[in-house]
DNA sequence: TCGCGTTCGTGATACCTTCTAACGAAGCGG
DNA sequence: CCGCTTCGTTAGAAGGTATCACGAACGCGA
């Protein structure tokens, strides 16, 4: 670190290279998993060396974790593109919770093992790195302002008949979250907005992540539909 | 395979080498994640030489794909041991839903890499085989079970204080899976009912890994009341 | 009880991986 | 133009999967 050096000659080359190397790292993940990618292989690709790849990446680990952040990066940067395009065109400060679902549909599905990257099973020794927890972080802030801008209506399902009523009688789970909001920052959202967050975040990855795992495959059903059924779910729709 | 010999003495010895196997195994996959998984360190530990285990494993994939087998019937057993449970102390006919989400936690929480076997990251070209699916076909039925004989009422959500009326109106996606239910077989459940035990899955797969992988850590609130709320708006509660 | 065939465990080997070390070549900056 | 830094190379250690050939152990039938 401290050599983003893009100005001299040789920190543009550097970033350069760099940057090629994620990108065959990206297809040989995207081809067989994240387990499978092998430095010796991109080196062979780029028409080096092995040990060559040791110049711009200390080791296979910090190439991954490299890669994290970039996941990270690029999921922040897709919601927060949303909610400013949401931002302009109508009313509210945060983007339509419908329209952020729909954009981590198709971000998780442009690349699967990009969103397992993030989502998928964790290494139990590793340790995020502290700038990607911070993106974490704005990932969820862009959620929760959404959630914050979205009329106050019961979470979860589709409403009785009676549609949704102002009055939303607090959940015990509320009640939690009213002692335990620390995580929302800041933010003056009251708990059931933090907890209608959470059921997106929570919802939509279970369905997501079982759907790109395959666990539907066979089942006939169209995963899209069972997922927008969700994001309602979640708006109060 | 064809060789489950449990009667001659070399099978029996066969068979007690192999569970040895998958002891050290599961230990490696527990302390340091599935890809960590070496077939010489097991040997080591169990005072042989590397290519001596391959008498009882072709191939360190065929001993993965053995531990993601187990890992299902382990998981239909939590199932079904509990179903038959609720069958002798109440009416109905399948499980409690309630009863099958908190067996569902603890057995995910008594070894986190074993329910990320089955329901982690998918390694791109690998197909599972035939019997597993199978396995996780009656997993999905004691769910479909519990599903039928649980009082109908809108899934999702706390219901409006009126009380969760009878007459559910279909959601779009009930309609759909009216449509495409052959993965239920030929179970006379309704299309809400199949809707219930897509929802059962789908969100207490979303909280619970979430939960396993860490993404909850550092926020705070009790991963466990939002599972058991998540529960608790599945069944309608 | 004695053989004989099957099975088991071994070491040697090939090939892959990550990663370190030493060396030579190239480039950039003063 | 000279010198320091950086880059890419080869060599090599350590460890992984997997195959092979060989000797020893075992069990079953005669």
């Amino acid at each position: 670190m401290s050599k983003p050096d893009t100005q001299t000659p040789r920190g543009r080359y550097r970033a350069q290279v760099r940057e090629e190397v994620k990108r065959h790292a990206w297809e040989q993940i995207a081809a067989a998993g994240a387990s499978a990618l092998s430095l010796n292989a991109i080196a062979k690709q780029m028409g080096m060396s092995g040990p060559a790849l040791y110049r711009y990446f200390a080791s296979r680990d910090e190439l991954i974790t490299e890669l994290i952040r970039d996941a990270y990066r690029s999921l922040a940067d897709t919601f927060r593109a949303r909610a400013r395009a949401d931002a302009g065109s109508k009313a509210g400060a945060g983007a339509d919770l419908g329209d952020l679902a729909h954009a981590l549909r198709g971000w998780a599905l442009d690349d699967p093992q990009r969103y397992f990257l993030i989502y998928g099973t964790p290494v139990p020794g590793y340790r995020a790195p502290e700038d990607t927890t911070r993106t974490a972080s704005e990932i969820m802030a862009v959620i929760l302002d959404a959630c914050a801008a979205a009329p106050a209506g019961s979470p979860g399902s589709p409403a009785s008949p009676a549609e949704k009523l102002p009055t939303t009688h607090p959940s015990p789970f509320d009640a939690h979250l009213d002692a335990h909001r620390a995580w929302a920052g800041p933010h003056p959202a009251p708990s059931s907005a933090l907890h209608r967050a959470l059921l997106f975040w929570t919802r939509l990855h279970g369905v997501l992540s079982l759907e790109l795992a395959g666990h539907f495959a066979g089942m006939g059903f169209d995963p899209a539909q069972l997922y927008t059924a969700e994001a309602e779910a979640v708006m109060g729709r």
